[in-house]
DNA sequence: TAGCCATTTAGCTATATAGTTAAATAACAT
DNA sequence: ATGTTATTTAACTATATAGCTAAATGGCTA
């Protein structure tokens, strides 16, 4: 599995853009504003996001949109729960 | 959620870990000898997930016997499928 | 072209963390 | 008491990353 999603999900700004991103796409300034950082600060979170293939942006003249990759989102879960769930270890001692 | 946890996850060493006391308890040492690092980093590990809730000590005699704390690593995992799963972003544009 | 707007990139600081070796702790055995 | 074993804690180094401000990029519009 890709080490770089749970990177990216270890953060609790780039999990709130998940969810942002999941009501549908959003541009890079939309998203920034629901955040009490800078800017710039978001946009290197969007980067490691896009990075990790969780998100695809879309240049639309004046603005970048970002959308959810859900299938990467999905496929991680899954992968997750084929290796972590379902976990029968001994209950003895 | 606990942010502790996803930290805990985002590092594949510590994933390696919890996979190991899936097929039962072990010791520290146990743990250690499976991995190329000193036996003090693997210590910090154990200790980390420790923290994040994830796996449970126990001393046992001159050892420490580590067990998966399978119901945290559920919780986690079912919260993850609430908050990521099932995500329908709008798929026009 | 000039200027504006949206966004990223660059350069910086502060903090966190993975790794190391060496020392401390704690329980057992002699 | 002394030594041995299992494990953690301490002290250190190197790297990564979140935040900032300032500058650069790229597309509009006039």
């Amino acid at each position: 599995m890709n080490e770089g999603i749970f990177k990216a999900m270890s953060d609790s700004t780039r999990r709130k853009i998940i969810e942002l991103l999941k009501e549908g796409p959003k541009t890079a300034g939309d998203i920034a504003n629901q955040f009490p950082y800078a800017q710039p600060t978001i946009s290197r979170h969007l980067n490691v996001l896009k990075n990790a293939n969780l998100i695809i942006d879309q240049k639309e003249g004046n603005f970048i949109i970002y959308r959810l990759n859900t299938t990467i989102l999905q496929e991680w879960l899954g992968w997750l729960f084929e290796h972590f769930g379902g976990g029968n270890n001994d209950e003895n001692e």
